[in-house]
This record gives structure tokens, C-alpha cells and sequence, in this order.
DNA sequence: GGAATATATCAAATTATCTTGATATATCAA
DNA sequence: TTGATATATCAAGATAATTTGATATATTCC
């Protein structure tokens, strides 16, 4: 991703949506730990299984996370691309990373 | 912000919530050029000056921009700081920063 | 002061998201 | 094959966010 090239809006508008939700933020920390099954995120996080899947479900369809199955346990992970470009977005949007096009168009 | 010190949650969720509207994040792809008042963003955006305000302020009340009048207009622009923080949380939570307790506690 | 312009706020209606409880599906173990 | 466990899905209700139109406030210009 260059400077001037900012992610499509919808694809960022989903990522930060997923992100926006502090028991998703919960799970995005004990991610961050490595992988992690349903059955222990709902043990910490002492939710309803339900809500925990509808959950897991928001940040997997917004690519944050990825899952695989193992026997009868599921087990979720976080994915590094999409980490990557949410760091990346906010790097490339602060101010002074635009080559031309700085002016203001009116009431200068 | 260390790599084991993430940023409060409830902050952290405010942030993304005030990136995860479309309309918000082009207007936050608009203040990336530098600071601009009111009038040119809605001249841009054409969108209803009360949602404008309402979407400014929403990104304000999160921390991600400040204002500052100059006469009759009002002036916009985003605070690198939250960028940083914002990249920073992004960058911390990859999996592999964390020194200790990676080990999983069940399902293993 | 009064009109005009820029912006903010408010209330009501609409729409989206979240939670809960019930049920479905998949896998394993006996 | 039956029962148990892990997870996902669904539908209904609850809550929260967004849009719209109307009105309020601040500033400038005459």
C-alpha cells in the first residue's frame, strides 16, 4: 500500500467496525497471545456461548481473524496481513505523507 | 506503550468505532491532505450539514481530530498522536510481541 | 442593530448491531 | 448407535447508531 493509495473504504470501514466492540477487543488481546480454541476464550471471557460465536463470527468476516477446525475444538488466531494494514492505514493517513495536492480549497 | 501494555480497551474501542463509518473515513482520507474547514468538506462529501457535524463530532469526542474556529469557520485535523497509538496497538497485538504466557490452557 | 453565513444541537424516525434462548450440526467416546 | 461435548445458526427482543429536518448559536458585514 503506498501513501496515496488508502485502502478501499468499505474493506477499512470493516475492519474498524469489527474492532469497535470491547468484548471483540478482548479477544483480539487474548489472540494475541497465538491461537486460542472457543471453549478457553469463552472460559475467560465468561460470555454465553452464543454471543462468543456471533462474535468470533464479526472478526472472521471482517478478516481479522481466521479459524481452523481440530477434532472437535475450534480453534481461532489472528491475522497478521490484515494487523499489518490497519497499522499501515493509520501511518499512511497522518498528515505530511502526501506528495501534492495539500491545499485548501476555499475559506483560506 | 509497551508491547505488553495495551491501550484501555473502552479508548481503544472508541477509536474504531469512530473509523468504522464510511462517510467517517473519508472524511478522515480528507484531513489526511491537512487540516480543512467545515465548508469544504461538505462541499466535497455533499452530505447534509447536520450529519457532517454529527460525524465530525463523532470523530472529535473519540480523539481523533480537533477543531479550532478562525472567525466564521471552523477548522479541522486530525491528531497524529491517536494515529500513533492507533498503529501502535495495531503493531503490539500481532502475535509474538508478548514475552511470556503464550502457553493455552485447555484443548491443547 | 439586523441580515446573512457557518456551524452545532435537538428530537423523531429509521436502521444497524447486540444479546438471549432455542435449536442445529459436527465430532468423539462408549 | 446413543449420548455427550463443542460450536454455529436462527429468530425475537433490546439497545445503540445514524439520518433528517428544524432550530439555536456564533460571527461577520452592512
Amino acid at each position: 500500500m503506498s501513501s496515496t493509495t488508502l485502502p478501499n473504504i468499505g474493506r477499512a470501514a470493516r475492519w474498524f467496525h469489527a474492532l469497535s466492540d470491547e468484548t471483540r477487543l478482548e479477544i483480539v488481546r487474548l489472540l494475541s497471545h497465538g491461537e486460542r480454541c472457543v471453549c478457553e476464550l469463552q472460559d475467560v471471557l465468561d460470555c454465553a456461548q452464543s454471543r462468543l460465536s456471533f462474535h468470533l463470527k464479526t472478526l472472521k468476516d471482517a478478516g481479522l481473524v481466521s479459524d481452523r477446525r481440530d477434532g472437535r475444538w475450534v480453534y481461532y488466531a489472528l491475522n497478521r496481513e490484515a494487523l499489518d494494514e490497519i497499522a499501515e492505514f493509520a501511518s499512511d493517513v497522518k498528515p505530511g505523507k502526501h506528495a501534492g495536492s495539500c491545499a485548501r480549497a476555499c475559506c483560506g
